[in-house]
DNA sequence: TCGTCTCATTCCTGCATCGTTATACGGATT
DNA sequence: AATCCGTATAACGATGCAGGAATGAGACGA
């Protein structure tokens, strides 16, 4: 028998979940979006502004973050307003991010 | 002055190296040969029989995986042998499983 | 009610990438 | 050297998704 523990073998349906997921952040405008958004909620004309996208863009992204369970909204008057509501999506960008530094420790690093 | 701490504005250049690697998670195929590696060393072959997949397939998702640093490869013989080499990629797995499993706690969990 | 503002949705096009098939490569065996 | 085996690569068709243009859907003010 194993010695060391072993991690739960996951289904194939199991692993097309956590695939879509990642799918979800694999785009650097709904990236961007949520970086946005961690300083505190914006509307759609806002975050179009902040992000130079179109707003038929920005509205897509918009909703397939809030389809992934990451962000939320909020509608008020003519406005809709998003914000962050998995506040623990950042625990990944931010692993991923330390795993891009170590990786780039030697070369240039991408951030500034 | 903000209160909290903020987050080191990222850059678009940046956002786009971490979608980038994120994108390599979001393959099912992808990360079924990363948990089956987890286990320890494989050879293509193995990895073929074990995955379901053609070896074309297999050989393409592992070099993908190997560009991001995440697997290495050892060459014994006639075959190539694939390993982790980037452990950190199963604390990204793992958040996400997490993510998952909250988001799935009061409907039918996806994992078994 | 009409017009306007904000946002969502639909249709379309271009591009990326998955998976397959066929072929090329390199080491090992005879 | 000739061949075989394991793996990598090239070429192809199919599918998916990002982004743009146009339109639709609601909510508010005049």
């Amino acid at each position: 028998m194993p010695r060391k523990a072993k991690r739960r073998q996951i289904s194939d349906e199991g692993l097309q979940l956590v695939a879509q997921r990642f799918k979800v952040l694999s785009e650097p405008v709904r990236l961007k979006l949520l970086s946005i958004l961690e300083e505190g909620e914006q509307n759609v004309g806002q975050l179009v502004a902040l992000t130079g996208q179109s707003q038929a863009n920005v509205s897509k992204h918009l909703a397939t973050l809030v389809a992934a369970g990451m962000i939320g909204r909020r509608k008020e008057g003519l406005n809709a307003y998003f914000f962050i509501s998995d506040p623990q999506i950042f625990e990944l960008c931010d692993l991923m991010c330390h795993r891009l530094d170590r990786e780039f420790a030697a070369k240039k690093s991408p951030f500034r």
